[in-house]
Parts: C-alpha cells; sequence; structure tokens
DNA sequence: TGTAGCATGTAAGCCGTTACATGATTGA
DNA sequence: TCAATCATGTAACGGCTTACATGCTACA
C-alpha cells in the first residue's frame, strides 16, 4: 500500500521534479527559497525545520535520495527525487480526491465586523490590505517574468497567471466595497 | 494583559455577536451550524470538537457566559458573548496585525505539474473544479440572498459578495486555462 | 574582523482533525 | 419504532510553528 503522505510532502517532491534538475537535486535551505517564490501563493511555504522533518520523511520512503556532500567542511545534503518518488506523485496525482481550495482570509473575517470598526478604520484595513497586495503581486510578477514563455515552464506560468488573477480580483473587490461605505 | 486567543476563537466570538442575539446565545452545534453556512467560505469551519474546546477557552477567560438549560432530561448550554468577550473582540479588530490572506489550492498546485497528468487529465480536473465551484456558489447565493439588503448585515453582506467574487475569479480563470491547453 | 547569508537540525507546544462514546428529541 | 437530527464531550494524534542550538562561508 503506497503510505499517504501529507499534501505538503507532495508540493516539495513537486518543488524537487521542477527545480530539482536530472540529477544534483536541492538541499532543504534551497528548496525554503523556492518555496517562498512560488509555492507560498497558492499553498503554504513551510517552516524551514518543517521542511527538513518532511525531507527525512520523504527520505525514509525512498522518495528522494540524499547525497552528502563532503567537498566543504561541512557537509549539506543535495536531494533529488528517486523514480518511487515520481511513481508516488504519479499517483498523488492521478487518484487522491481533488479537495476544494481553502481561503483564510483575516480581511474579510475583520470585515463582517464592519460595523464594530467603523467606516474610518474599515477604510484604513482596505487601504493597508491594498499595499500588500500590490507588493505581493509584484512578487509574483517577477516570478511570471522569469518563467518566460518557455514550452518546459508552461503549468508553472499558468499557475503564476492564476495567481495573478487572485490579486487583481482582489484589487478589484476592496475598490467595489470601499466605493459602498 | 489581554489573553491571545486563536483567529478560529475571535471568529467564534464574532458569530456570537451577530447571530447571538441579544441575550438567549447559541449551543455548540447551532454555532458549528452558522460556521458551516458563512464561516467557511472565508476562514475555516472547525471540527464540533474543537468548538467545543474553543468554548471552554473562551468561558475560562470569561468572553462568553455559559447558560444551562435544563428544562429537558438533558442539559444543553447555550453561550453568550459578555461585555468582556466584546471588549477583547475589539482591541482584537483594533490592534492586531493584519495578516495577509493564505490560500491553500490544490488545484493550482497539481495543476504545477500538469505536464506530468497530460492535457486531458488537467481538463478533467478543471472540470470538476468547475463543478465543485458551482455548487459552492449555490451555497453562497443562498447565504447572500438571506441577507437581504437590511442596514444591519451591511458588512456580512458585503463579505458574502467578497466570497461571490472569489468564485467568479475562479471560474474564469478556469476557462481562461483551458482554452489555453 | 565582523556580519549577512548558507546550512542543518531538535524540542516544545499550539491548532485542529478523526475516532470514539453517549444520549435526547422529533417526526415519519 | 426506527432513523435522523440535536447535542456534548474525551482521547489520540498529525501538521506545522516558534524558539533554540550550532557552525561554515563569502565578502565588505
Amino acid at each position: 500500500m503506497a503510505p499517504s503522505l501529507s499534501t505538503t510532502s507532495y508540493a516539495l517532491l513537486s518543488l524537487l521534479v521542477i527545480d530539482g534538475g536530472t540529477d544534483e537535486g536541492l538541499t532543504g535551505y534551497e528548496l525554503k527559497q523556492r518555496a517562498d517564490r512560488t509555492l507560498r501563493f497558492y499553498w503554504v511555504s513551510p517552516a524551514m525545520s518543517h521542511i527538513y522533518t518532511e525531507l527525512d520523511r520523504l527520505s525514509s520512503h525512498a522518495f528522494v535520495r540524499a547525497d552528502e556532500d563532503t567537498t566543504g567542511k561541512r557537509t549539506t545534503k543535495h536531494f533529488a527525487i528517486t523514480p518511487a518518488g515520481r511513481e508516488a506523485l504519479q499517483s498523488w496525482l492521478h487518484t487522491s480526491e481533488h479537495e476544494f481550495p481553502v481561503l483564510k482570509h483575516p480581511i474579510a473575517l475583520r470585515l463582517m465586523l464592519g460595523s464594530m470598526m467603523g467606516a474610518d478604520e474599515v477604510r484604513a484595513m482596505l487601504d493597508s490590505y491594498e499595499e500588500a497586495l500590490v507588493a505581493r503581486r509584484r512578487e509574483l510578477e517577477a516570478v511570471r517574468e522569469m518563467l518566460g514563455d518557455r514550452d518546459a515552464v508552461a503549468y508553472p506560468a499558468r499557475v503564476a497567471d492564476w495567481g495573478l488573477a487572485f490579486f487583481d480580483s482582489e484589487a478589484s473587490t476592496i475598490d467595489r466595497i470601499r466605493d459602498s461605505l
């Protein structure tokens, strides 16, 4: 029976497929950087310590191979996905339930209590959210630009576009709500 | 010092403000129903057992008052927010960090690996997501209709509209991606 | 020479879920 | 009378974070 991993585990495995190269693999540290750049926009970016934990688990299932690099004084580990890992990912893609997205939206949550905040404070909250949104959008735009229109990354590019569309939708919702106050 | 609660705790407190009436309050079971109807669209709907746990915690801080109803054979507890609870909620609204929304999007996550799935399977995945989306939208529409345009629930109505806009944005993104395959 | 970034881990603890256990009430 | 719904909880455990601990490497 296929051991069932958390979605985050599969997400990390996905990063190893996409960014891990053919053989070299990535260190836990590098994996964290990739997660911060991309995964965070439509999943989460796990804490460093969590990444190492998941890497251990993936390793114990032989879904990744850990190559120790001892050229320097300190040994660093590079993790690469194994054939078994690819298989596990495949079967996850094919057979698992496709859960509905979960949106945890603290701004919307607070907006629900707008009558306890007052219009001014609501406006201030929306303003600061819009600012944060613009900043995030810029980061994702940079990622999108790096992807370009290469065939090899057509799917990641679509995901990035999805994220950009989400941000745009948020921005226009903010505008509409502000007008309604 | 104000004890810091989890966001979910504040969310439940919010439901007690909005749906809890002046004095009667809600049972844990009723709270779960409200959460399933509204909270779930922009936060989460906690498990029953978790709601009881949070209610105990809120009770221990005197943010809610538990009134035992012993008219039947079994005592049921109705929870109502206290003045101290309102204050805690206020200070949470005013002083806390306004965190950025988190979107956990398993469909987008899988789409990233579209090249491992093949166009047909990607299409099937998008189709089934669209179906689920339509169903969710209908549920939220029903909530929105119940709110109507009463002043008292103008803010919850805005939040519901926000959710509907999100669903619409998702639907049009799906269309765009399908066309690009 | 010092500091920012690279790199790896352990421990404690919170948040939240599922599984389990129990029983009352309502209506077909 | 049987099933669905109302109603309340405990126990075990998974996932993930923060805090802590350690040390190398490059470069200004």
